[in-house]
DNA sequence: GATGATCTATGTATCCGATACAGAGTACGA
DNA sequence: TCGTACTCTGTATCGGATACATAGATCATC
């Protein structure tokens, strides 16, 4: 099997760095400088984030942190996986019961700090929260008589529901405040809809729009909806395991 | 009913300028601005998209490009707007299959234009044509007795769901490009996995990756992954119109 | 315990890209 | 025939990432 180099930034959150001989001892570490950042992200969102910024909350000069970090790539690379809390607990429950709790804890951090969803996008989980979310839902589902593929693609599957949730929420917040209306994200979205529509080429929206369908999703956000889809997801995962261990 | 005020930049994607009378006839028009950002987009990628070289592209100066929209931003949602293709036609398929092909489609350009995953965060839809395959969605579950609330949510979901499965082959794609290597995407991560997990604190995950469960799955993400995750939700979606209608 | 190789921390300099602003030209309405 | 409202463009500024070079620290080795 050949051997595949590691990216540095993959190196770097497992801190698997070759720690030099010579020099003068390091006086900080890319945990300290990655906690700062997540402080300022949390704080003033991701464009508040700039390498200035983060050198003068950890303390150092903005060049510093070059020595920890190949780029500011990196840096939200690392980021993102160090800003995810440790999974649920792993407690014997029943598969659905805790994937269910999972994919809800998964969107519940994106909500607290939707800055991470734009870093999503930017690599596959490779580091070590990412990973032991990865871990826990395999092992959720481990005697299903399920395959490994198949528990990867679930797991996957789910937690990509649960960002897609969170950007969505996240999205309809943003409008709200850009249309700096106080009405509810949802509502004002139907409501510019229905002002931008043209019946014919799109009858069943507008008439969704006219059934004012999103003015009554508008708390279905937080709950509701959130289940429903859910639902969904793990009514076809049970009709899976089903089919396979009969 | 409030009126909620259009935000300038839907106004735009709609057409909805209000045409002014006096000074010279303007040069342009959004259309070719947009159509020029998207042609670096899909050449350069996101990056390679500044106003300069848009405003090269198009043969105008840079400024000029501020007189059509009101910041780089603006440009960009319009750009996501405009960069999908039209909906699959609706001809009376039954839903499951439309909306088997719906996803589908939907998934496809957004691989052949990853950057659009980048810009699917900024704001919930609401240009031309990501609305007409809203509609599409919606119409095709027209008679399952479902409301509308319901389906869009089914809309949204497997939109989401496209979305991700897009992200996450082309986010592999971009690891088996960073580590230079020739192997395909998964089986290199799965290969990066292997060395850096320590069983202990991942075991399932350990165990997946000793089963080979990337490597095998390399060659799914193109298929088999997508149709099997698509199939559960489906499969919950049929579950929930049985349930309905009984 | 001196010396040089190797590191770290930092300051300065550069470069790039977005955009504010102001001026010059143009078309329509009176 | 103006004046006004608008378009196009060039120049200027500003913020932010990062290359580069310097100064000081530490350890290995003799």
């Amino acid at each position: 099997m050949a051997e595949h180099r590691l990216p540095p930034v993959v190196a770097r959150m497992w801190g698997r760095e070759t720690s030099p001989r010579h020099g003068p001892r390091p006086s900080l570490d890319l945990g300290r400088i990655v906690d700062a950042a997540i402080r300022i992200a949390d704080r003033d969102g991701l464009e508040g984030v700039k390498m200035s910024s983060v050198a003068t909350e950890v303390g150092v000069a903005t060049m510093s942190l070059y020595r920890y970090v190949g780029s500011k790539d990196e840096l939200l690379i690392v980021m993102a996986d160090a800003a995810a809390p440790e999974p649920p607990v792993l407690d014997g429950r029943p598969w659905r019961v805790y994937l269910t709790d999972w994919t809800r804890a998964n969107r519940d951090f994106l909500l607290g700090r939707p800055w991470l969803l734009a870093l999503s996008q930017h690599t596959p989980p490779a580091g070590p929260r990412s990973l032991r979310w990865l871990d826990r839902a395999l092992a959720a589902l481990a005697d299903t008589g399920l395959g490994y593929g198949e528990r990867i693609s679930i797991a996957t599957t789910l937690a990509g529901y649960a960002t897609r949730q969170a950007a969505l929420a996240h999205a309809l917040n943003r409008t709200a405040a850009a249309t700096d209306d106080s009405i509810a994200g949802l509502a004002g979205y139907g409501d510019i809809l229905g002002q931008v529509l043209d019946p014919d080429g799109y009858p069943e929206l507008t008439a969704a729009v006219r059934a004012n369908a999103f003015g009554v999703a508008a708390e279905w956000i937080d709950n509701a909806d959130f289940t429903f889809g859910l639902d969904l997801l793990l009514d076809g995962i049970q009709a899976l395991i089903t089919r396979g261990n009969s």
